[in-house]
DNA sequence: TATTGTTATACTCTATAACTATA
DNA sequence: TATAGTTATAGAGTATAACAATA
């Protein structure tokens, strides 16, 4: 039916192949955050929050997380209205500083351990010092020199979704 | 403002870093499938398709591709829409057999090598040998032991979107 | 006039369920 | 009655542009 053509087996798709290994890995992690009806993004955020020993603004807080602009702006609005996070007014009264609140820490107090739990199943199932060999294997790719300059500097990473226009 | 809080920086979440290659990698192909208008599951769909000598069913086709049935549809239709791919009928009339048309195994050619440059460019920048490795590892990773049997069986691998209901 | 953030819009994709048609 | 595939629907995300408020 098909002639030959020189393209690598599926199992030799890179794109592929870190897109199953992220599929595995969140398959440890989605139904933790789905109890608490939080979406990867959102559990972003609050990571970031709580890692942050400042309140931060939300283009900080957008690019620590890899999320765009608009994006952040519903993440919060939605966070906001669950009392997780709240705003101060800087001296720069466009800059919103964004913080946890009180249940906000509860909350990821209450999820992180469970969070490291699964992570240790999957650090003593994958074998600690290869774990950790895969970590540097993958921050070197991401990385990567461009040989160009990059067209979508400070674009979302999780989409993979549509072409670029 | 946060008290600490016991969890690994955001640069050792697997998650992220698997995204963040991801992307890389992305970062080098898909300007060309955008030249050709794909998006990455229908060059994936093309893919699977020219790598099979005979023609496949729809349901065999988005296992391939780790697409659920409802998303081949659509990519089918519009896939053969273009031209691309056309439906053959088999002894049972339910089944429809997808193949690659004429104008679709010329695309495939034609973008094929430029896909095969784009990848030698990242090996040459990376490494063969740490390539290697690194495909080693994600498939390890990705084939890891579930604890339980998994919910998400035949689920898309893309989204990384919203959580489980 | 430039910058921060929000809102508006268009599009794509995931996911489940309902439906059609064959078997 | 069961299976293959399509269509319908709901929901969330990406991305760009337009907008408001502040500087």
């Amino acid at each position: 039916m098909s002639e030959p053509v020189d393209l690598r087996d599926f199992s030799q798709s890179l794109p592929m192949a870190l897109m199953r290994a992220r599929e595995r890995v969140m398959r440890e992690f989605r139904p933790l955050l789905g109890e608490h009806d939080l979406s990867e993004q959102q559990w972003r955020t609050l990571r970031a929050l709580a890692a942050s020993d400042d309140r931060l603004e939300v283009a900080d807080l957008a690019s620590r997380t890899f999320l765009l602009g608009p994006s952040m702006s519903r993440i919060l609005s939605n966070l906001e209205g669950r009392g997780l996070v709240d705003r101060a007014a800087g001296a720069d009264q466009r800059r919103a500083l964004i913080g946890l609140t009180v249940r906000g820490h509860e909350l990821v107090a209450k999820v992180a351990p469970q969070s490291e739990f699964r992570y240790a199943q999957i650090t003593e199932g994958f074998g600690a010092e290869r774990l950790a060999q895969l970590y540097t294997l993958l921050a070197d790719l991401a990385e990567l020199d461009d040989g160009a300059g990059h067209d979508r500097d400070g674009a979302e990473l999780d989409a993979g979704h549509g072409p670029p226009p």
